[in-house]
DNA sequence: CCCCTAATGATAAACTACTATCAATAATCA
DNA sequence: TGATTATTGATAGTAGTTTATCATTAGGGG
């Protein structure tokens, strides 16, 4: 990343705009508001130096591609609509996990998804 | 599934020896020890009839494949152990995961995942 | 014990997500 | 402005998972 290109800022756009994991296909058309030509080798390129650069990170999500969300929050969790599609940040954490945790295991990280309808979609 | 055949007893069987969540691959690792000639199609084949009966049911994992576990068990999450990759079930929940979700938002499902070691790696 | 056909194993094919290739384009700097 | 070369878009290719195909095998009723 050694340029600074209209596709990039575009990128960098639409994470800053939406400010929740996003998905290389939510990019995209994000990113086509402002760069219609755009591709998606260029997003999945843009991530790649994105993700090693520290500036973003990778979520992880049950059944469904990588999503990708800017780097260095607060601890949170995420909550994803039924409806939309889309995934968002819930801040805070429930505590008391270790309590589930069984005799002999040792808890390291943990994730937490709450699914259900976003504002827009409720 | 209207014939009893060696291989979905052997099938049958891991999922009750096991009793974890379990990817195809696993599977027919486990259902190979009784039937080493099964093939993996015959196992995908079978969770299918499975899920459609209602005897197992999808587990849908973060970035990885999907797992099945018997169906009908009391509400539960899932431990995934760092070390050997297995996936480990855990009785209870954590309570109050209302006051994550934002306001105008309606949760309707949740799900958790806890990450570290299992009792054999730890 | 036969016969019918459900079920199987091997493998090709489909599908999705992601990466590599390469000629064309455009950002930066002298 | 012009040259250099990083970056791009289009697309082919790769990888992993799941499904379809089809000839062969074997469960189970008669």
């Amino acid at each position: 990343m050694q340029r600074d290109t209209a596709q990039r800022r575009a990128i960098r756009g639409v994470f800053n705009q939406e400010n929740r994991p996003l998905t290389p296909q939510e990019l995209l058309e994000g990113a086509q508001v402002t760069v219609p030509q755009m591709g998606l080798a260029t997003v999945y390129r843009t991530l790649k130096s994105l993700t090693e650069s520290g500036t973003v990170m990778v979520v992880d999500v049950p059944g469904e591609p990588q999503r990708y969300e800017i780097a260095g929050k607060d601890h949170h969790h995420h909550f994803s609509c039924k409806q939309c599609g889309r995934m968002f940040e819930m801040d805070g954490c429930p505590g008391d996990l270790e309590r589930l945790v069984p005799d002999g295991f040792v808890m390291e990280d943990h994730e937490v998804f709450i699914y259900g309808r976003c504002s827009d979609c409720s």
